[in-house]
DNA sequence: TTGTAAGCGTTATCAG
DNA sequence: CTGATAACGCTTACAA
């Protein structure tokens, strides 16, 4: 018994002869260690635990660029030994079933977590990132004694943004900010002000419309930019979904994009490029976090002294049509003489 | 220490008075049952595995589609006591951890199995389905001891599409369909013909064209559309990221949808009202279709006898602007007499 | 109604 | 190098 268990763990102690007669038998028998025993032994489940929280409205699994970090982890997590169990934020009906994130984490045993679209405020999550439980954020700015995150450069990828859109000529340029109570939502608000003021632009305050990441919020808030006196000719949203509501509003006015106005967004999620007009957008490594954050999330669990890290990832200014990018640029010497 | 384990388990017989002093010791210690431990004498685990098919070029959990199935499934098992394990095809360097997916259901004693997007000639796929653990598969007609599925109706979606071009005036209608590898591309395939014949429509071979679901093949085969003598005026696409595909196609050309060409898409994923123009389509009830699943996962699991159903879900027209079927009809009247 | 004791399938610790 | 044997934390007879 003990012996099979040493060639399972490809233990240095065993005889060569030995080894091969026990995968003989392993192979016959369709033998399949049982995960639980070992767990039970061992204090370890091979178990990634992931936070996505669910919101009534807006379940963030349902949002793009949080797909997609969710294919990056599961990809590199995949060709580790670890699964990934999603943790449902959901209360069980049964009174002994562990009801919170950290009970369940304890539950199952799980070795690290992931944690996505969580509030930074919500208690839960504070109790998980005390917990001692190695973690790693994507997208969530949250720290602790065994807890990093990866993010984009978002204050890079506004100021991006802008620029782009200042160099196309437009000095009138507006935002579609993300909710501030979000660090992206922050770093961009921040990365599109220090630009404009770099550039020399005058800053409005009524350019600056705060939205949720949603279609929704971005339409709602072109459609109060547009009644605005004076007019954006430009609009940076903080995520492309918000983008596409706002080219929503901008065609129901009878007002064309990039012609009337301009857009950038932000994220390049998979449809970005599927858009009419196709979306210029600041591209996240949406992959890159989720693999990143998997990746180093290994470390921490293999290696109980590693500090835990705040990794930024850089972010791309991707140039299609809803900024008026890829024409020739007539229009933007005559937009930059208007002011 | 059982009479614990009773409490904890909702067992009748014990005291009031030992139950509630038990509770205040669980609450007090902070105690939480550790589910490895009790999976290893009940043999349950409390889990259940999602099989997502990740091939390299196309994740499918990045499909928009089964995206939005994995929020049903995760709600309606999250109201119960289970979690959800992402099993991953990859493979692990680790040579005694399980590689295929029966050998990683068994390893953590996986209860029961939502399988999606897999290939249905996968013998791995087919392992899992013969190996008697429950399974319930969703849009893959995958059948056996304990096995069923979910699924739209795809043959009465298509037939609503092309009904609906009809009743617009079309007359000369194409398909991009699905893969025929797969029951909905088939079955969707199935509807278009048999509406276009009950309608006395002229079949033209030329005018189906087979896609994957995604947008690229969408758009190469509406491209192959244009090119024929005698274009289609309308196209029902067997999936929107098709349907979004082929409107890129046309609007290469300098033409116009639906003026031009109208399309009918399939799924009516979240952004089909974001995309210009707003996309008509047959919605399919993909919440639904999670929540159905799971739910009938969980009476499987619980009920050995249970005879594993089919299921069939019904779908809808979703009216909007790309088959300008929200525009007055005169049009139409026009198409009509053309023929 | 409660406590005692025997496993569940592994790994880890010891002798041999 | 290999075979016993004791945990791991829980459930479940079985006794008391």
């Amino acid at each position: 018994m003990a012996t099979v268990s040493r060639v399972l763990n490809d233990y240095p102690d065993v005889s060569p002869v030995t080894r091969e007669r026990v995968w003989e038998a392993i192979r016959k028998e369709q033998f399949v260690p049982d995960r639980t025993a070992r767990s039970l032994v061992t204090g370890r489940s091979h178990v990634i635990g992931v936070i996505l929280e669910t919101g009534v409205g807006h379940p963030d699994l349902q949002h793009p660029f949080f797909q997609e970090v969710l294919v990056g982890l599961r990809h590199t997590v995949g060709s580790s030994a670890y699964d990934l169990l999603l943790l449902n934020a959901v209360e069980s009906g049964n009174a002994f079933d562990p009801q919170g994130y950290l009970r369940r984490i304890r539950h199952h045993r799980v070795e690290g977590v992931v944690l996505m679209g969580a509030d930074r405020h919500d208690p839960e999550i504070d109790e998980v990132v005390r917990s001692g439980v190695p973690c790693m954020a994507v997208d969530l700015d949250l720290r602790g004694g065994r807890t990093g995150y990866v993010m984009s450069d978002n204050v890079g990828g506004a100021a991006l943004a802008v620029r782009h859109l200042h160099d196309l000529g437009h000095r009138r340029i507006a935002l579609i900010g993300g909710s501030t109570d979000t660090k992206p939502g922050v770093d961009r608000l921040l990365g599109f002000r220090r630009e404009l003021e770099r550039l020399g632009l005058r800053h409005r305050t009524d350019y600056v419309r705060e939205g949720d990441f949603y279609p929704e919020s971005g339409q709602v808030a072109m459609a109060a930019l547009l009644d605005l006196p004076g007019r954006p000719t430009a609009v940076v949203a903080a995520a492309d979904l918000m983008a596409a509501g706002a080219i929503q509003a901008i065609v129901d006015r009878g007002l064309r994009v990039p012609d009337d106005i301009a857009i950038v967004g932000f994220d390049d999620i998979q449809i970005a490029p599927l858009l009419q007009p196709s979306l210029t957008t600041i591209r996240q490594d949406k992959r890159g976090l989720g693999a990143r954050a998997a990746r180093t999330l290994l470390r921490l669990i293999a290696d109980p002294e590693l500090e835990p890290p705040v990794i930024t990832l850089p972010v791309e200014l991707v140039v299609r049509e809803s900024s008026g990018g890829t024409v020739n640029s007539r229009a933007a010497e005559r937009r930059a003489k208007e002011g």
